[in-house]
DNA sequence: AGCACGCCGACT
DNA sequence: GTCGGCGTGCTC
């Protein structure tokens, strides 16, 4: 198809846009561009455009062309809403990539990528018309009462009326009352991003000249407040280049009828301008620091992939600096003036990592993950696309940035799978999707980490990445001394307390009596997992997932942590009536509670998705374990990652077996990252850390690599097993979900696909069988696992091949209301 | 995704 | 009969 540019065509030509639009569509719609739009319009802006009947989306701009649609005549555009384009063609390239390496629809991977204050859309509106008078009496009961919702409130959507009324059948009774004219029906579009305003404050200019200002107090002899106000003025603005009128009032303590009077003088000038959300603190940059011949000498390594166009693997022990090479990189990308992109796996990482970075690069960071609210991200938007930003801090997200000028991109904490989104589709992984966005950019791309990935180690050792090590800790700090707590001996000498060991227990009062800091890490949030009754058995299961209920105290509830179900805490089990309720297994909340028991003088915290929901609930809780306000920090892989705190001396890993033994493929691949990690944490500077690890199986291999920092072993033991069992990195998979409210048609449905799929792809298909978690909403779950050997299969055509089962599927009646969720690449 | 259309069971 | 639920197909 032709490629067009703007100015390429006159007013004359009839030009249509291939637009993207917001929505899980399998194709792109084509529209008339209007004459007059001929010459400004590009790719990559956005436009409002009518779909189906009503409604009116922002769509992107996705390809120009002079071709008329031959079966359908296009609708018109209706007004394009960028001069500049919002989006680049890298961007769009990025976009299709994701959308069919992940098999997703492209308009998913717009919505994920938009922020949602650049996506406006209509919402159907019902308004009285004020201008119709009209006999009540004449309407029935359901009119009767949507007017009568209307009269107490301005405007209702279709879903106010369908709760006003209690039926999903709305349209029937809206369009009565519209054709009667009682009521208006429009579509109305909400622009979301609104651009922060202040308003400035100045002084007339007659006033520079001091006679001028001599005279003027005189004038306002009679006006002691407005004088107290113009004193503050004159005071501040000597201090600061700019003042803003919030600023002078609550300094002055001054109200805004005075102000407003001086401002009714032509006094005070004031103007409204835009200014960014974001107040840069002020920060003392750090320009120079040096490196130690071990990083210097990564470094080096690390540029000589970077010159050989290899994406570089840095595999460095925790606290081994490799922050600080990573700043070197920075430094040398700005340089050549462009743009750099730092991913973080979490946000709970940024907030350490934005004060580092700043400190070196002051503003000209950026920052974005999703816990910013819309007009913040869409701020962010535009600074990266006027290339006003020259580092990107971010979580996943961050990699749909428009990047306008991008040279290098680091990946840390590359082996974390919350690079990989799960729901909603597109289900992309950001480290993997970084590696294609670095192609596009021709930039360059460092994976870092001190427990690769199987995947990513993998890549290095048979040379498409450039491998570089780092096996010294920075400054001379040892790596933590690792002992194992033998649960099942322990208890049989009856040495536990509560769910600590003996050893671990001792080693807490005694870090403790040094005022140093200890971290517990728990990989279960909640008080405990699982109640059962004594007598029976019986066990307290979701309403609508096949999952036991987690009790929380808090709230002295039970909790179901896929769907949010919340039920009563029993004391008499309701299968048999017996009292005896036990709690089997425990969480980050009851860790919490035995610890106040137990150690009643130590301040505890704890730190995991139930304590950190707020924006700044992660900051809060790790400024106050910084500052010492917290002695023992209890807490979900959350407090495993990277963050870095001067004083901890002591770690406890209270529990390794639920890790261990987790039925899944990466269960020890995911250990043996969590136990280094979180060891990591111990004795970062001043001396060498402790690390406690209770476990049922104290010689298990996995412990012993932790132990030992060996990650070589663990790494070929691994390898060895994931070759054998046809797993990753030798195969590739996807997994297919099926989903559906009756258990019966799931199966049915499932078996369908699996025997198509089995048809082309043979016993590359496996399953389908019950997943662990066989009920989820109320949806009943099957799975389909495709394994693809890497070597001599075409992963497009495999995909290919799915996509037309899939296809195939939906055409049989019998399957139409089953849903299917397609992952590629599932962690 | 959202909406219209059309089929079918339940109840004034 | 007619209302309202629900499945089906289409949107440039």
């Amino acid at each position: 198809m032709l490629k067009l540019h703007s100015g390429d065509y006159n007013d004359r030509v009839t030009l249509f846009a291939e637009v993207v639009l917001p929505l899980a569509i399998s194709r792109n719609y084509t529209y008339r561009i209007p004459f007059e739009l001929n010459q400004t319009i590009r790719v990559g802006q956005r436009v409002i455009v009518q779909f189906g009947k009503n409604k009116v989306y922002t769509a992107l701009v996705y390809q120009i062309t002079t071709e008329a649609p031959t079966l359908y005549e296009a609708k018109y555009i209706i007004s394009v809403l960028d001069d500049v384009p919002l989006v680049t063609e890298n961007q769009l390239r990025l976009w299709q990539w994701i959308s069919s390496y992940y098999m997703c629809y492209i308009g998913e991977v717009m919505n994920a990528a938009l922020p949602a204050a650049m996506k406006l859309a209509s919402e159907t509106k019902i308004t009285l018309n004020r201008e119709h008078e009209f006999d009540k009496s004449l309407l029935n009961d359901k009119e009767f009462l949507v007017v009568d919702a209307l009269e107490l409130k301005e405007d209702l959507s279709i879903s106010d009326i369908m709760k006003v009324l209690g039926q999903k059948t709305v349209m029937p009774v809206i369009k009565s009352l519209n054709e009667k004219r009682i009521v208006l029906i429009s579509e109305e579009l909400n622009d979301r991003y609104k651009p922060k305003l202040e308003t400035f404050v100045k002084l007339h200019k007659v006033y520079n000249n001091p006679d001028q200002l001599k005279e003027l107090f005189s004038i306002l002899e009679r006006a002691p407040k407005q004088v107290d106000l113009l004193m503050v003025y004159l005071h501040l603005s000597k201090l600061r280049p700019a003042l803003t009128k919030k600023e002078l009032l609550e300094e002055s303590g001054a109200s805004n009828a005075i102000f407003n009077a001086l401002v009714e003088k032509d006094i005070f000038r004031t103007e409204k301008k835009e200014i960014s959300r974001f107040s840069q603190p002020e920060i003392e940059l750090i320009k120079n620091f040096s490196l130690s011949a071990a990083q210097e000498k990564s470094l080096d390594e690390i540029k000589d992939g970077f010159e050989a166009n290899l994406p570089v693997l840095l595999h460095g022990v925790t606290a081994s600096g490799k922050t600080q090479i990573y700043i070197k990189l920075i430094e040398a990308c700005l340089k050549e003036h462009k743009q750099a992109l730092y991913l973080l796996p979490e946000i709970a990482l940024t907030a350490q990592m934005i004060q580092r970075l700043q400190a070196h690069f002051g503003d000209n960071v950026g920052i974005y993950h999703s816990k910013y609210n819309d007009n913040e991200r869409a701020e962010v938007w535009q600074k990266t696309l006027k290339n006003q930003y020259k580092i990107i801090l971010g979580a996943r997200s961050s990699v749909f940035l428009p990047f306008a000028d991008l040279g290098l991109i680091i990946v840390d904490e590359e082996h974390e799978t919350s690079f990989k989104q799960f729901d909603p589709a597109p289900r992309y992984n950001a480290r993997d999707t970084a590696l294609y966005l670095s192609h596009l950019h021709k930039a360059s791309i460092i994976l870092g980490s001190a427990t690769p990935s199987i995947e990513s180690y993998y890549n290095a050792t048979s040379n498409r990445y450039k491998l570089v090590t780092l096996t010294e800790r920075f400054g001379g700090v040892q790596l933590p001394e690792i002992q194992v707590a033998d649960l099942q001996q322990e208890r049989k000498q009856k040495s536990m307390k509560s769910h600590f060991s003996s050893l671990l227990f001792n080693e807490i009062e005694l870090a403790l009596n040094k005022k140093e800091q200890v971290i517990l890490f728990q990989n279960r949030r909640g008080y405990a997992p699982m109640l059962m009754c004594g007598t029976c058995g019986f066990t307290p299961k979701c309403i609508n997932c096949d999952i036991s209920l987690t009790y929380h105290k808090h709230d002295n509830k039970l909790h179901c942590h896929y769907c949010g179900f919340k039920d009563e805490l029993f004391y008499r089990c309701p299968a048999c009536g017996s009292t005896q309720v036990e709690q089997k297994g425990f969480g980050t909340e009851k860790i919490e509670d035995e610890l106040a028991i137990i150690l009643p003088t130590a301040r505890i915290a704890r730190m995991d998705l139930d304590s950190t929901r707020s924006k700044y609930g992660y900051q809060h809780l790790i400024n106050d374990f910084e500052d010492r306000k917290i002695d023992i920090l209890v807490g979900t892989q959350m407090v495993t990652k990277g963050l870095d705190f001067e004083n901890v001396s002591l770690i406890g890993v209270l529990n390794a077996d639920a890790m261990l033994n987790f039925p899944d493929f990466r269960a020890f691949e995911r250990s043996f990252q969590l136990m280094t990690q979180v060891s990591g944490r111990a004795g970062r500077r001043s001396s060498r850390g402790k690390v406690i690890i209770q476990s049922n199986q104290p010689t298990h291999k996995v412990i012993e690599w932790v132990m030992y920092n060996k990650y070589e072993p663990f790494f070929k033991a691994e390898l060895a097993e994931r070759s054998g069992f046809h797993y990753p990195p030798f195969y590739r998979l996807i997994q297919i979900d099926i989903k559906n409210k009756d258990q019966n048609l799931a199966n049915q449905s499932a078996e369908f696909l699996a025997k198509e799929l089995r048809n082309q792809l043979g016993k590359r298909i496996l399953g389908p069988e019950i997943p662990l978690i066989s009920r989820i909403r109320n949806y009943y779950i099957k799975t389909i696992m495709i394994k693809i050997e890497k070597e001599n299969v075409s992963i497009g055509k495999v995909k290919q091949v799915v996509q037309a089962a899939i296809d195939h599927f939906y055409t049989q009646k019998e399957n139409r209301n089953s849903l299917i969720k397609i992952d590629v690449d599932p962690y």
